[in-house]
DNA sequence: TTTTTACTTTAGAATAATTATAAACTAGGA
DNA sequence: TCCTAGTTTATAATTATTCTAAAGTAAAAA
């Protein structure tokens, strides 16, 4: 991914290209394979591939901007942890408590042949269906 | 729900029967439908409806304790709260982030064609539907 | 290019949800 | 009934997250 692109995530999720901002946005967008993170698991991550200092809350601040316009996805699972994904198309997940591993499914991969429709005025803006593990 | 009903399910969650989680047993589990709650919701509620008074302590370990038994489901939703559904039978849920409602689906009102197998040598414990809603 | 202004970063405080603690209390067996 | 292990409670501690206010920086204006 070029400096550009990066650029333009941070344009559109409406952030300026700050030396912060744009270590996050590398770390995160300059890679081939999707990837699950937690916003503490970045903030070591970063701590460990960088040399800038990051304040939590600017972690806080730019992956939840990058959420809301649609660069990262959220993915709750069991209580406390909130995962991130970099991977934002239509897709599903495995869950793996024992080692509190996420793995994308791809969203060809689970077919659903029936769906209950919409309670009254409400329409249906996402499905996801999450699988969870055990050994 | 018959008293012995509610003193089984304490005892099969590893609780002696006491003033408190009786009261809280038979708030949760005498009813006719499946009913969602938080910690927060169930400690207002159990307020109002009962002269008793409970530590928020003793909710959070009763409630853990009917969950590690079987007898409660945790549904997580985006992010902070984690709700509890007196539905235990395998099923879904639509959730409006609007009003933060659970609806519970039925299981045969949903049924999937295709699903991956599972990685190397797990095994599938559950597969959870989530529909989100929106107007 | 310099100045100005609005947006950012940061450390630390504040909040919210949950869990742990320790002392006073109670169920149920001896 | 008495004793002991298990409970409840208020409060402290913890964890995740958000807020705040001061110091710093990007980019628009001059």
């Amino acid at each position: 991914m070029k400096k550009i692109d990066i650029f333009k995530k941070l344009r559109s999720s409406g952030l300026r290209p700050t030396k912060q901002r744009v270590e996050i946005a590398k770390f995160l967008f300059e890679r081939d394979k999707t990837f699950h993170f937690t916003v503490e698991s970045l903030d070591k991550l970063l701590a460990k591939k960088t040399t800038s200092r990051f304040a939590l809350a600017t972690i806080y601040n730019t992956v939840h901007a990058f959420k809301n316009a649609g660069h990262l996805y959220e993915v709750d699972v069991g209580g406390k942890k909130t995962y991130f994904d970099t991977n934002v198309s239509n897709h599903h997940h495995f869950y793996d408590s024992e080692t509190s591993e996420l793995i994308d499914i791809n969203a060809n991969e689970i077919v659903i042949q029936k769906i209950p429709k919409a309670p009254n005025g409400k329409k249906i803006k996402n499905v996801e269906v999450f699988i969870n593990l055990k050994n």
